[in-house]
DNA sequence: TCTATTTACGAACGCTGTTCGTGTCAAGGT
DNA sequence: ACCTTGACACGAACAGCGTTCGTAAATAGA
C-alpha cells in the first residue's frame, strides 16, 4: 500500500466497512520494515534526544539504513509529524462523561496530553501544524465535546473552548521543551534558573519597570505546572453549564 | 561594538546612565549596513513571502550581498528573530491604564499583538522561542500588568494571566500562518475550507463520532476572529478583581 | 522456472545556518 | 604625506537538512 493512500485513509477514513487484515505476512527479506517500526523509533528519539533531533537521517540510522528508505513507509516528514501525533493521541484515555465531574474530567484529558507533550520534548510543534481532519485528533476532540456537552456547556462554546485549550496546552509544552533545548544546546550562559531571572527583574531600572520590579516575585513565582492549572482553571471557569 | 554586546544589552540594559551616541559617522564605503536596515528588509520579506522564506541567504539577497556579510551585525539568526521581535513589541502602544476599562485595554493590547503577529506570517514562532528577559518584551508585560493591576486583579493571578495570554496569542497567530502557509505550499488539495471541512465532519462515522457529526457546524464554525475574542472573553473573565 | 512487483538503498541535488580567510576601505599617529 | 591599525564586506567552503532518482535485490504469482 502506497504511503500516500495510508495517509489519505487517515483523513477520510472508510465510513464503516472494518476491513480486517490478513494474517500479517511473513518476512520477507532481512527487516522489513513496517511504519510501527518508524514511528516507535521516531518516537524512542524524540524522548531521548527531543524533536530537533529527530532527523530523517538520525532515524535511517538508527534502524541502522539510509534515509532513502523511510519514503518507501512516510509520505515526508510531515506525514511522520502526523503519525507521531497520531500516536500520541492514541494512547490517551478518555473517560466516559460524568455530567457531574465534567470539569475534573477536561482537566485530566488536558493533564494527559501535557504529560504527553512533554514526554517526546518538541512535539507540540508538529501537533501545532497538524491538520484538524485527522482521525486521532478527532477521537481526541470527540471526546472532550463528549464531556462539555455532558456538563451542559452549550455546543458552541464547548467547540470553542476545546480549540483553546489544545492550542494552549500545545503552546504550553512547546514553551517548556524550547527552554529545555536552549538550556541543553546553548552556552548554558544565555539561560537562566528561576532565581538569576528574579535577580534581573529586581535589577531592571525601577524607573521604566515599576510594577516588574515590585512583583518581580509574582513574575518569576511557579512551581511545577501551577501556572498550567491557573490557566486551566481561567479557560474551564469560564464556561457555565446554565 | 560587537553584535554579542548589543545582545546582551538588550537583556541586561545599563541601570540608568544614556549614553548619547554622538554624531553618526559619515557613510563610509558604499552601503555600510546598519542593524537598523537589516531588520527593516527582514520584515519586509516576512510581510511579502512570510516568516519561512526569512534566510539569511534570502536577507542577504535583498540587501545584495552575501550571507557572511549579516554576521557582522547579527550573532546567528536566533539573534536576528530576538530583534525582530523587539521591532514588532516597539511598535505596539501601550494604553495609560483605566482602572474602569482595563478588561477593553487588555482586549486591546492583545489584539495588537495579534494583528501585528499576523501582519508578519509565522513571526509568532519566533516570539515563542523569546527569552524573557527581552527589553522590548518586558516593556509589554510591564504595560499590561499595569493595566490588569490598576484594574484590581491580584498580583499573582496578573503575573500567571499575562503568560497564559501572551502564549495563546502567539499560539493562535501560529496556527493561523501554518494554515497559511499549506494553502501556498502545498498541493492546495490537502488544505480545506470550512464548507469542506463541514462535509468531512458531517460525513465521518456517526457511531464513532457521533456529537461531532451532530455539532459539526459548531466546530467549524467562527468568522475572522470570533474564535480569538471568545477565548479572552474566556481568560479576562476568569480574572476577579475583589 | 521465469517474470512482475514490491522493497531497500547509495548517490546526488538544492537548500539551510555558520565560519574562515582574505580583501578593501576609512581613520589616526607620526 | 606615509604608514599602521582596525573595522567591515564578502567569496568560498563545511556540515547538515529533506527529498528524489536509478538501480539492485528479493519475494509473489504464473
Amino acid at each position: 500500500m502506497n504511503p500516500r493512500e495510508r495517509r489519505a485513509a487517515r483523513h477520510q477514513p472508510p465510513n464503516a466497512e472494518a476491513d480486517a487484515d490478513a494474517d500479517p505476512k511473513p518476512r520477507r527479506r532481512k527487516a522489513p520494515i513496517t511504519v510501527e517500526q518508524v514511528v516507535d523509533t521516531a518516537l524512542d528519539v524524540i524522548a531521548m534526544e527531543g524533536y530537533e533531533a529527530l532527523t530523517m537521517r538520525r532515524l535511517a540510522g538508527v534502524l541502522d539504513t539510509g534515509p532513502a528508505s523511510l519514503y518507501a513507509h512516510v509520505v515526508n516528514k510531515a506525514d511522520l509529524d502526523e503519525l507521531l501525533i497520531g500516536r500520541l493521541c492514541a494512547e490517551l484515555v478518555l473517560p466516559e462523561p460524568d455530567p457531574a465531574a465534567w470539569r475534573e474530567q477536561i482537566r485530566g484529558v488536558c493533564a494527559q496530553i501535557r504529560d504527553q507533550y512533554l514526554k517526546y520534548p518538541g512535539i507540540s510543534r508538529a501537533a501545532l501544524a497538524m491538520a484538524p481532519t485527522n482521525v486521532e485528533t478527532l477521537r481526541v476532540s470527540e471526546g472532550m465535546l463528549a464531556i462539555l456537552l455532558s456538563g451542559g456547556v452549550a455546543p458552541q462554546s464547548a467547540a470553542w473552548a476545546i480549540d483553546a485549550l489544545l492550542l494552549y496546552v500545545a503552546a504550553y509544552c512547546l514553551e517548556a521543551s524550547i527552554v529545555r533545548q536552549r538550556s541543553a544546546h546553548d552556552d548554558a550562559v544565555w539561560v537562566v534558573d528561576r532565581t538569576e531571572l528574579l535577580r534581573r527583574f529586581t535589577a531592571l531600572p525601577a524607573g521604566t519597570f515599576p510594577h516588574t520590579t515590585r512583583h518581580a516575585a509574582e513574575l518569576t513565582a511557579g512551581e511545577g505546572h501551577d501556572r498550567f492549572d491557573f490557566t486551566l482553571t481561567l479557560m474551564i471557569g469560564g464556561l457555565t453549564p446554565p
